[in-house]
DNA sequence: CGGCTCATGTAAAAGCCGTTCACATGAGCT
DNA sequence: AGCTCATGTGAACGGCTTTTACATGAGCCG
């Protein structure tokens, strides 16, 4: 049966057998509740049934379990964030926009993840297996940056796709900084982070040019349906 | 002479004389070198010369000071976007523009005051003279966008103001916050955070419909439409 | 000037945390 | 069976936050 090794504070013997996973699960628990800078590694180790000692064995210091966690975040990220993208299908912009949606989504049912990786304070150098984690998930958006810009329209000056990247990165993570998560969610605000993202995303790509209406019959490279005649923030009244 | 009440450690009597002041500025040097997470309440009163249980007498305890940091940075921020946005003087957009770079040179001078205001973890409506002062200041970047708005070419729907704003802020933020300063400013770019930001305010803009190139000539009373020649971004290659 | 009072500072202590070190345990291999 | 080494424990150190009882002296009042 599965007497043994069950997780959390079932019996057990000296050795806890799935401490690092324990402690994982623990700290994501913590900071989640009380943020980056509330949660202890005595906590942790106490949630996980051991000493305060044991951890030790595990992460060389308290900024190693974090940056596991950052760690961790950005590899969930990354698949959320590629799976979102779905190689631009059914059409570019349509995907690009699904990426801004999962990008907050992440940032708000993960807010422990996303303190971890933006908001802990760690120096985003200081472990290279940690940046290129980052690495890797910015460069879905930069990817779908650079199908995007493909797609400039004729006559205009084609857009970088790095700068483009960086914008829409800045746009999602002030959105979900400011407004996303738990304290900050608290700024009243006159329409969901969601809608607000999806409106500043709009507008910026109509700013370079791309035509994000969707009305039929004006979509440029797009093969996208119907959709509103209404602009990025609603129908005007 | 001045030997009596010079700050720092100059010798003193049993009373300080100007132990709050002196404390905020011990702190503000500590975050500002440490991070908000890494300041510690016994560090300040050392820094001022006192014991550690004297700063009690002055703020409640350590959230409080933070408070304390933060009230004033939305004061000094209030006062540094006035001043740039200039009521809207010489032209509404370059007068725009001018804040967006205010908001982040602040980010960039007075990193201290920006951990303390938007990443120390504190809920933004613990303290209500906070977050009055927070809306002082957001009030700032809404008056602006109001202007701008109001500038809408004809024939096209008024973007709301409140929305503008937001949008607004929410880059800067993001700008500010991955790019900006200290540990954040290591992640490498093709670009400053300030051309950054400035260009994905222009091209936000443009996307309003705003004409935003200003070239002598090009201007509003130009029939062109906005984005053939060089865009935000510089010259194409 | 003398004395009172109260804001402001100190010392000491309790309780927590991070971290280290010597030592205990027992899982897995030979 | 016995060895070994990864993993956990207990105790201890120093530092931090916060509280409490006590000390100091600046400002005021007569």
């Amino acid at each position: 049966m599965s007497w043994r090794k069950d997780q959390g504070r079932a019996e057990r013997g000296y050795h806890h057998g799935n401490l690092k996973e324990a402690l994982l699960q623990a700290a994501l628990d913590l900071i989640s509740k009380k943020g980056p800078a509330g949660f202890t590694f005595a906590d942790a180790a106490r949630m996980a049934g051991v000493s305060p000692a044991a951890p030790y064995r595990h992460f060389r210091d308290r900024d190693e379990l974090i940056a596991s966690i950052a760690q961790r975040g950005f590899e969930q990220f990354e698949s959320l964030l590629t799976q979102a993208w779905d190689d631009g299908r059914p059409d570019t912009v349509s995907a690009f926009e699904r990426v801004g949606k999962a990008y907050l989504a992440f940032a708000r049912e993960e807010p422990a993840f996303y303190s971890a990786m933006f908001e802990s304070g760690l120096p985003v150098d200081s472990n290279p297996t940690l940046m290129a984690a980052s690495e890797r998930a910015f460069a879905i958006i930069r990817a779908a940056a650079e199908r995007l810009a493909a797609l400039a329209p004729p006559g205009t000056p084609r857009p970088p796709a790095m700068m483009m990247a960086l914008h829409i990165w800045s746009m999602s993570h002030g959105v979900a900084s400011l407004f996303g998560r738990g304290d900050a969610a608290r700024r009243k605000l006159p329409m969901s982070p969601e809608d607000l993202l999806e409106a500043e995303v709009l507008i910026y790509l109509r700013g370079l040019g791309f035509l994000t209406d969707r009305r039929p019959g004006t979509d440029a490279a797009d093969d996208k349906p119907a959709g509103e005649k209404a602009g990025p923030w609603g129908k005007p009244k």
